[in-house]
DNA sequence: CCTGGCTGTTTGATCGATCAAAGGACAGCG
DNA sequence: CGCTGTCCTTTGATCGATCAAACAGCCAGG
């Protein structure tokens, strides 16, 4: 590991000082075209490289986002986080930010997690995931004026656009919409819904779109609607159990919706082929297996949770007066077709 | 975000002087019992805690091991390096370390990116996984005298057990010997192996352990094993494929040990539950199928890398003159019955 | 000819820690 | 009493960058 040049060394190379060779990495437009260009080339020359520790120090900013690695969810669904994760990192490193992971037990150590990586002025922003209604993390960090995006909605609160704090989320009801009109358009009038006990604001929503697609779309009373709807937790044998039971239900449902991938897993293995499935996260479970599935785009989450970190918001809600980007992005899934 | 303390802040309120500070906190044993104490008081009261960039600055190391995030493998075992990852990340904190992700999309990229994070003093090791024969990256890694740890064994060198670089890798030749005497135990004879072409390290290790067990606890010939032998890409689709001609083999064999748990879905769902499969690496996808399979220790890889990255050996093969401890480790795989 | 404003560049101080070396207290010994 | 060696603590310099303010050169205006 040989000695890597500083600044001083580029100054004199290009025979400026120290700062000017700062002003051309940092503030380009304030210096001369002609001096630019020669500091320019003595950086290219010596392979100079600003030192990151050096520049944190002193700017008192890292660069680094911070996410925290869920404890290991062990669902079909795990390496969803993995693929928001990858996207991530990349849109990150291409914006000179770095992404730093962590993991914590529960929120309490989280939240001393938060301290330490700030008080090393390791991290300047958090991604938070699976948030909930009541998160003491958001408060923590809001009391704390520390930037950060969710991927979540804040449920519960009475106007989601409200500005305290900014987020990224994923339109489930919208995807649950694409996902019934599909059976619905090849032929199914009695779609059921195979999802999560109410209460949980992600489930809920997805339910949402499928019983509002349904209500439009057909004329299945309200009665009815609710024999279709089924709720179970988060798991291919109560997807099985479940799918079972719809099964018997007279006149039998012509297709299932689900709002997950595990639950499609459970019910294609309850049912095998004869009822269309639809699954929610495009897993490769749903790929193996054949299943049509809402596929989240994250991508552009990821993208969106750039975007409001280092944008004009800078990851605080409220923090920059007067700009008129939206605080928050709902990203539209894609139905994948098998 | 309030200023934080410094170590001139905590000197004068224990009376000492700001190099103390640093020796209660670095080198504890040469401060004097006493003057420790009152100094971690001051430290406690102050909620002091030091300055990760400014250390780094002057220590010219970041306490930070970098790895990367491989572009989405859309697999069914994708989720592993999810639980690498996590079971790292953890340790790695416990240790007072932090990982750092970064991305590439391919080898020259990714040496660009080494120089990058190391230019910046962001990073001071690496933990490589997928590695192959050949890997132009653990050559520039080695040159520049980079620490670092791959997961995943140097296949094709004689010896490896050569300290070229440090290892640590699962037993995969030992999981399916797990795998094919479990299925033997329970009373099979005609033990199918359904895995990858010949030519990929990892496969082929997992190809000798089935058939090593087979030579030695069952008399069928070589030509009756190579039949057995079935090798296709790791794609579920295949899988299933590959189990339809299994099953016509005559006579039929027993029992199908798998490389993968994308292979044991697809014979699964070509087979059904008619002849008893074992996948490999233990996905969600096994535990909802109810399939048995041979599951990689990963907490134990990850201790296993940090061990040969912070400890002795600090991530440099034959650096540590007369140090004993073994440069890999070969972690041994775990059977999990269903 | 001096002053003021503007542009572009340089200088000295600083961020918060550790390193290297010096310094002080005290005991043992001649 | 003075010298030496231990043990512990302090002092000044330093890591590599940016900040803030000073400075030089130039042109326009009085």
């Amino acid at each position: 590991m040989r000695r890597q040049p500083t600044v001083t060394d580029v100054a004199s190379a290009a025979g400026v000082s120290r700062q000017t060779v700062s002003n051309v990495l940092n503030t380009p437009q304030i210096v001369r075209a002609e001096t630019r260009e020669r500091v320019e080339r003595a950086i290219a020359s010596l392979h100079y490289r600003p030192h990151a520790s050096a520049r944190r120090l002193r700017t008192r900013q890292s660069e680094t986002i911070a996410v925290r690695l869920d404890p290991v969810t062990d669902g079909i669904s795990g390496s969803l986080l993995d693929r928001f994760l990858h996207a991530l990192a990349e849109r990150a490193g291409r914006a000179g930010f770095r992404v730093l992971l962590y993991t914590a037990a529960d929120e309490p150590a989280e939240i001393a997690q938060f301290g330490r990586l700030l008080d090393g002025a390791d991290v300047d922003a958090f991604v938070l995931t699976s948030t909930h209604h009541g998160d003491t993390r958001i408060d923590w960090l809001i009391e704390h004026d520390v930037p950060f995006v969710t991927f979540g909605r804040p449920w519960g609160v009475a106007d989601m656009t409200d500005p305290e704090h900014l987020w990224v989320d994923v339109d489930g009801r919208h995807g649950l919409t694409l996902a019934t009109g599909h059976v619905l358009d090849r032929g199914a009038r009695r779609v059921a819904f195979l999802g999560w006990p109410a209460g949980s604001g992600t489930g809920d929503d997805r339910r949402a779109g499928w019983r509002s697609t349904m209500e439009a779309r057909t004329d299945l009373s309200r009665a009815e609607l609710d024999v279709l709807d089924l709720a179970v937790e988060e798991d291919p044998t109560d997807g099985s159990i479940a799918a079972r039971l719809v099964a018997t239900i007279d006149p039998a449902p012509d297709a299932i919706v689900c709002a997950s991938d595990s639950l499609a897993l459970g019910a294609r293995l309850a049912l095998g082929d004869r009822v269309p499935i639809v699954g929610y996260d495009d897993t490769p479970v749903a790929r193996a297996l054949g299943l049509s599935s809402v596929a989240q785009q994250l991508d552009e989450v990821a993208e969106g949770v750039l975007d409001l970190l280092i944008g004009a918001h800078r990851g605080r809600a409220g923090g920059a007066e007067g700009v008129d980007d939206p605080q928050h992005r709902l990203v539209k899934p894609r139905l994948v077709v098998r």
